[in-house]
DNA sequence: CTGAAAGCGCTTACAG
DNA sequence: CTGAAAGCGCTTACAG
């Protein structure tokens, strides 16, 4: 191993600039109103900034209770789908002086409980971003009594009054009503798993829409994975009265669902429209682009840390929607009902 | 905000058993060698169990000069092709009961000085992996002497002794053979950006294998990004000589140069083979599933992980090169060179 | 076999 | 204006 610099404590500053560690702890956390001759506090900054001082987070996070990192418990890091979203917690994060630390909640039975106890049972964080929350998991009402404040994500946990959710109905409203102008009335929803609330509220909105016009939409759920799409858009081909128009649940899903519509050798949009939940790169450079709904994720993603800092502070938790309306990014996929 | 249960701390225990701290500290850690009387360890270890003791990571820290946290540096977060790296070096982390920061290191000239600040100066890991090294970076050396050891994981920096890499050179060479032996010989390689040591490493095999068949490559560099990808397709498409056999450096790269093939109406793969590096899922689903490279990725973070916490106890620092080799997943992309 | 003490690197009332 | 002391929650030699 390299010999390695051992970095500058209070001790090495004080020593340096000749005065005690608590009048060096003074002036670099002073906000600038402690009361120091100017002298002193002149040679303590500058032996702070020879010796490369930066306090150590550890020691301050014992001292003060507060460890100035916050946990990110994601529902998968295989499918990184929703990566703005961890991006703009991220961003929002560091920017605000805090560092997040990862946990995956596969969904598997202990999953989140050893997340849970690695990071706020051990002390680790101050706060904790919940994405990967389920209608169906009981354990996170635990959470929100927990020592620590936490925050549900995209996915809420209806009842907590800590989610920070988009306008997922609209979303759904809005492909409704883009399929509904073109002259649809054979509706189809390849919707996501229904525990998932983000999904519910998304398909809520779609075939209530669709229901005011008299069309009311085949719903057939299935697993975020191109697999799944792939699958389900075939089940879907095989109805009855076929669809002409499809909304699928996320990009995944679609990548299938399209490979399905080309194995049947039905053409999109003449025969079929598609549109896609969450705008992906990849939308625009598929052979037929796909239309497609563009959520403000990273502003979800940078609200939800500022909504849970908000109470790592001592406020009360609250539910928050992201006012930014869903954008239908119209491509090539959407088109006229055929006759 | 929620009255939040103040965590049982060692004290706690120790009361409730009737016995002094430093007695619950011994049973709770030590490896059961430790000489306590039965019934004492008993009563604690169900007291432990009751109040749902959990040491405190911080405090902990302090006094073991150990955090159990290891930083990640990755190149962006915008633009995840790499998660299957990432997931690897967290499932061995947490495996082996490490936690996981973020950081980011755009690439802007201070990004990675901050997140070395705050990671490392103020004491938060134990380690740091880096998968966003550029050759051009002359800041990296500075990270091997500091107080932690680090590991430059995929993108290698020379010289350091850090290195923990996979195959590159093969990856090139094996496709370049693809191409000779389905009778190509107007080759071409749309590259990443040559500060990185993959991509340099990879053109090299690619361009080396082909000269031994006296074929000379055309390499043309661009951005990771599907717009780069989209020009430089164009461009290479435009040579007095047309290339009929493309290497493609990366999935976005890709995505933006099938879209410039085909606003050339240029048929995949009658008239032009393409190979891709990094096979994502998305190369399987595309209208001509495209020919890619899969490199063990996940191995690569693992190993990662594996020879940082090497050295964290205290092992020499050394290089290593992911045994397993790239494996060729053929799909329509690629097929016989054009008369 | 168990307890009392020191100390990890900080911050912050409290003196002076 | 500055110093000395206590204490955050642990672990570990050192006594007994």
């Amino acid at each position: 191993m390299a010999d390695r610099a051992r970095p500058a404590r209070l001790d090495d500053v004080a020593r340096a600039a000749g005065v005690h560690i608590s009048t060096v702890s003074r002036v670099i956390n002073g906000r600038g109103e402690v009361s120091v001759r100017p002298e002193t506090r002149q040679r303590i900054l500058t032996a702070a900034h020879e010796l490369q001082y930066r306090p150590n987070a550890i020691a301050r996070g014992l001292r003060l209770a507060t460890t100035g990192t916050l946990g990110l418990l994601v529902p998968s890091l295989r499918n990184p789908v929703n990566s703005p979203i961890v991006r703009g917690a991220f961003n929002r994060a560091w920017e605000r002086n805090f560092v997040l630390v990862l946990a995956e909640d596969t969904g598997e039975s202990e999953a989140a409980e050893d997340a849970y106890e690695r990071l706020v049972e051990e002390g680790r964080i101050d706060g904790l971003l919940i994405q990967s929350a389920r209608l169906d998991n009981p354990h996170l009402d635990s959470f929100s009594s927990g020592p620590v404040p936490c925050v549900f994500m995209d996915r809420a946990h209806p009842g907590s009054g800590r989610n920070v959710t988009m306008r997922d109905g609209d979303a759904g409203r809005m492909v409704a009503k883009h399929f509904l102008d073109l002259g649809h009335r054979f509706l189809a929803h390849l919707a996501g798993p229904l525990e998932l609330d983000t999904v519910a509220r998304r398909r809520e909105g779609f075939v209530e829409l669709a229901r005011t016009a008299g069309a009311t939409p085949i719903v057939v759920p299935a697993v975020l994975s191109e697999e799944a799409g792939h699958a389900a858009m075939h089940e879907l081909l095989e109805q009855p009265t076929r669809p002409t128009a499809v909304f699928v649940a996320n990009i995944n899903q679609a990548l299938g669902a399209v490979a399905a519509v080309r194995e049947r050798g039905i053409r999109v949009p003449e025969e079929l429209s598609l549109v896609c939940h969450d705008d992906d790169p990849v939308c625009g450079f598929l052979d037929t682009p796909l239309t497609a709904v563009r959520m403000p994720l990273h502003e979800l993603g940078s609200t939800a840390v500022d909504v849970l800092l908000e109470q790592v502070e001592g406020a009360e938790r609250r539910n928050v929607v992201i006012e930014t309306e869903p954008e239908l990014v119209v491509r090539r996929s959407t088109g006229p009902a055929p006759q």
